[in-house]
RNA sequence: GCCCGGGUGGCGGAAUGGUAUACGCACAACACUUAAAAUGUUGCGAGGUUUUCCUCAUGCGGGUUCGACUCCCGCCCCGGGCACCA
């Protein structure tokens, strides 16, 4: 019989299918274990071989996990609300949720196909009513607990989706969806305050096992930086003006403050400012430059100075105008900056505009310093410290806590931690998303809608087409939008903006556990049980949006004790990532481009099976790496001899020792490699094993082969069922119990033993596990090569490493 | 500019202080065949040669070590992230 995946695939998925074969239990007393995949967003164009390595890898986890004894949660899911599904809605007039239920369908055949053993019974969509209830309710609990607010901002606006984006998803300037430029709009937008958790997102990345690189790109995005905030008081004014800073040490050095165009300050005091005319204009012209042409370092430097303003550096009591600079941010540390000869930017506008420079940091260099002192060149270094007062000759971070107490014991400066995160932008004007269950009322305001209100449901419309106007198309449907206030029950008016389709994605890991309640978004008992996730899997491109946001919305449950505390502070207790698969030339994969690799045509001509080894045997699995047609005849040839193999072994009962070494060693390797996603080398150690076993059929035995195909059966679940029911196995292969291996076996009697002369190897002897160092080098003398090679010369040194080698240095 | 990865045969890659090039692809020869495909066997870093042998080779240059792809120092190149961030 040949091998013949298409021949039993089909039979074995649908067998899986209808025994619900993978289904978690709850209630289960046994020692449980949480692997999540990010649920896909299910567009028409189906599944990505890029889904499919993460996926194969997890699901092969999910199956060595059950058969060693867990009750594993392997659950699968939908992240439907979006712009492309809503896009394609509006060109082929047909409802999203019509569009969205032919998209899941198509998702969910290919992941069948694959032989991947999700939950079936879990399966949630986020676009399901009884789903974003929750997703509602959530929303609720951040408004009940002020972190939810509205207020009016210039934001990101996308003009060709018409959509309002987070800072998150702008990059470049350019929308991350659809790369267009964007555009500042003012406009009134819910807020959720995740700046609030900045230092705890940081903090508690010391808890979890995630992939350093996540960990550093979740650092470097919320960026933290310590330094002082400090006072300066301004000339005839009652007032201060705050300075955030993380270099306090160049203080002495500062001779101006810069403001950023549009801080308060400057309309606050309109009048004192004798050329607040041509400061507007300024502020006006800034507005109309782009963050990127704002940003943009080779640009000059321009500035204007507030006539009549004047402060007091708190450090040298000497005055100091004030400027105002586009370089400088309204929205990073207080929005104002001190100005000094150690700064590149104000260095350069000084220069222009011939504002007074001082210096007061050293460098270490001779020269230097003197081109510093010149104000011939900038330094923006740490160094020693002079014109300094009591703090000359101190190191730049020696100074820095004395002199943020010097000042704060005159009360004009303190520690302070400033962050680059900022709020996060959660409205979004489309049709297709969560409602924001909120009620605007005139006389009482923001009403949130009544829990048992929840859900809001989506109005089913015929025109859900985004408008120029940046208003939600859910304005227009009236009867929808006009209701009553929850609070005084007069007119009031629905909130028309939806939510961004990662609020969706904030949660969902804990809706698996418990899939449909209706009371809560799960019950506690069932979350203490699965929670927290053990293994996360996901794509790098993750990293700042859905992985951060849900790591916030989970503390906030968990603060609010929407989720028992004894989870602790953290949903994902590992996190890794899988590298991109990029087309055969090295490039992205995408229609245009005409190089996509259908995992379905993969299937058709090779079988699942074949498709899944490749995957996980292409490379590295965190590394990106490019798919090659060439590769996957590799692995079914494997397949194919695998088969051969396990069929034609009829004889023996009992293996030989050396069949049992090559097992158990095997057995150690696969399980090892796994706990640490080394998918390639686990496979090129099924080859190497069976490449051994090959030709020996009839002294391998059934008692290896069993193992064998016991051990493989999480990589191609369909065959090793298949060979497991052929040779007359009873039960699924895949309920059989994991291989432990024996160390007696691998134990080896007979070693290599390498001898190298001056580090050199020059020989090779066979001898017996566990020789002394006298014996080997008495055995190393002996051999002809290396009795020439230190004949007439000393013998230094002799290096012994038992069982490896034995090193001769003359 | 700063912070992470990475650089090994014709190609994807393996080896984290101890036989560099596992495993796979491609290629070549042979076997089977009328033939081809498939399959199997063997070979496959470069150069030399006295061919159970030598020299060189893991981006480049140094260093530590009996011994370095692996550790240290200084560069170069590629990928990713952050960035007038105070």
């Amino acid at each position: 019989m040949k091998y013949n995946p298409q021949k039993i695939e089909q039979k074995w998925q649908e067998s899986w299918y209808n025994s619900n074969a993978f289904r978690a239990k709850n209630g289960s007393k046994k020692r449980k274990f949480y692997l999540l995949v990010e649920f896909p967003y299910p567009s028409g164009d189906g599944l990505h071989v890029g889904h499919c390595r993460s996926y194969t890898a997890l699901d092969i986890l999910a199956r060595k996990k059950r058969m060693q004894g867990y009750n594993v949660l392997f659950p699968i899911g939908w992240d439907a609300f979006g712009l492309p599904t809503e896009n394609y809605a509006i060109k082929k007039g047909v409802h999203p949720s019509v569009v969205t239920k032919k998209n899941t369908d198509n998702f969910r055949r290919q992941m069948k196909e694959m032989g991947l053993s999700f939950d079936w019974s879990r399966e949630i969509n986020t676009t399901d009513p009884k789903y974003y209830k929750w997703t509602q309710w959530i929303f609720l609990q951040l408004f009940k607990h002020q972190l939810a607010y509205k207020t009016k901002i210039s934001i990101n606006w996308c003009p060709k989706d018409k959509i309002g984006l987070a800072n998150e998803e702008v990059v470049d300037g350019k929308c991350e969806r659809c790369g267009t430029k964007v555009e500042k709009r003012e406009k009134e937008q819910w807020m959720i305050k995740i700046t609030n958790y900045a230092d705890r997102l940081i903090k508690d990345l010391d808890l979890v096992d995630y992939l350093e690189k996540i960990k550093t790109q979740q650092k470097d995005w919320i960026g933290e930086s310590d330094g002082a905030l400090v006072k300066f008081s301004v000339e005839g004014i009652e007032e201060f003006i705050d300075v955030f800073t993380t270099r306090i040490d160049t203080i002495f050095s500062g001779t101006f403050l810069i403001l950023a165009p549009s801080h308060n300050f400057i309309d606050k005091h309109k009048n004192k400012i004798e050329n607040i005319e041509e400061v507007l204009k300024y502020r006006e012209d800034i507005k109309n430059v782009s963050d990127i042409d704002r940003t943009n370092q080779d640009k000059d430097v321009t500035a204007v100075q507030l006539k009549g303003i004047t402060v007091r550096n708190p450090s040298t009591n000497e005055k100091m105008p004030v400027w105002t600079a586009d370089f400088v941010l309204e929205n990073y540390g207080t929005g104002a900056v001190f100005a000094d000869a150690h700064d590149k930017r104000d260095f350069k506008m000084a220069k222009k505009y011939g504002i007074p420079l001082r210096t007061s940091i050293k460098p270490d260099d001779e020269l230097l310093t003197q081109k510093v002192k010149n104000l011939e060149e900038c330094f923006e270094g740490e160094g020693i410290l002079y014109n300094s007062m009591q703090f000359d000759g101190l190191k730049s971070a020696e100074a820095r806590p004395r002199i943020i107490a010097w000042l704060a014991s005159k009360g004009s400066a303190y520690p302070k931690i400033s962050y680059k995160l900022r709020d996060w932008v959660f409205s979004r004007q489309h049709y297709w998303g969560e409602p924001i269950p909120m009620i605007y009322c005139k006389k009482c305001g923001w009403q949130p809608v009544d829990e048992k209100d929840l859900p809001v449901k989506l109005p089913n419309v015929k025109k859900y087409k985004p408008t120029d106007t940046g208003e939600s198309p859910l304005s227009l449907i009236k009867k929808w939008v006009d209701v009553k206030c929850p609070k005084c029950n007069g007119p009031a008016q629905r909130e028309t903006d939806t939510m961004p389709n990662w609020a969706g994605s904030n949660w969902y890991y804990l809706r698996y556990t418990d899939p449909k309640n209706s009371k809560k978004l799960a019950d506690e008992t069932i979350l203490k049980y699965w929670m927290p996730v053990d293994w996360y899997n996901g794509g790098m491109e993750h990293t700042t949006l859905h992985l951060l946001y849900s790591r916030f919305i989970f503390k906030f449950l968990w603060d609010i004790k929407a989720v028992p505390t004894s989870i602790g502070p953290e949903p994902y207790k590992k996190r890794t990532s899988h590298g991109m698969v990029l087309a055969q030339d090295g490039q992205k994969m995408s229609k245009s481009r005409g190089n996509v690799i259908n995992p379905d045509s993969v299937v058709k001509e090779y079988g699942a099976d074949t498709l899944r080894l490749y995957e996980m045997f292409m490379g590295p699995f965190d590394q990106m790496i490019a798919w090659d047609t060439n590769g996957i005849i590799g692995c079914r040839r494997f397949l194919d001899r695998f088969w051969n193999l396990v069929l034609a072994e009829k004889k023996a009962k009992k293996s030989s020792k050396e069949v049992q070494a090559i097992l158990h060693k095997l057995i150690k390797k696969v399980s090892d490699d796994l706990d640490s996603a080394k998918f390639n080398t686990a496979v090129a150690a099924f080859m190497e094993a069976l490449n051994f076993f090959h030709g020996k059929q009839n002294e391998v035995g059934q008692e290896a082969i069993e193992k064998l195909v016991i051990l493989f059966a999480p990589f191609a679940p369909h065959i090793t069922e298949e060979l497991w029911s052929a040779t007359g196995k009873k039960g699924s292969v895949h309920m059989q119990k994991w291989p432990k291996y024996n160390p007696a076996f691998i134990k080896e009697e007979k070693i290599t033993l390498i001898i190298q002369v001056n580090g050199k190897v020059r020989g090779k002897i066979e001898a017996k596990t566990g020789i002394t160092e006298e014996k080997a080098k008495k055995l190393a003398m002996a051999e002809q090569r290396i009795k020439e090679l230190i004949a007439g010369k000393e013998i230094k040194k002799i290096i012994f490493v038992p069982d490896k080698l034995i090193n001769i240095v003359i």
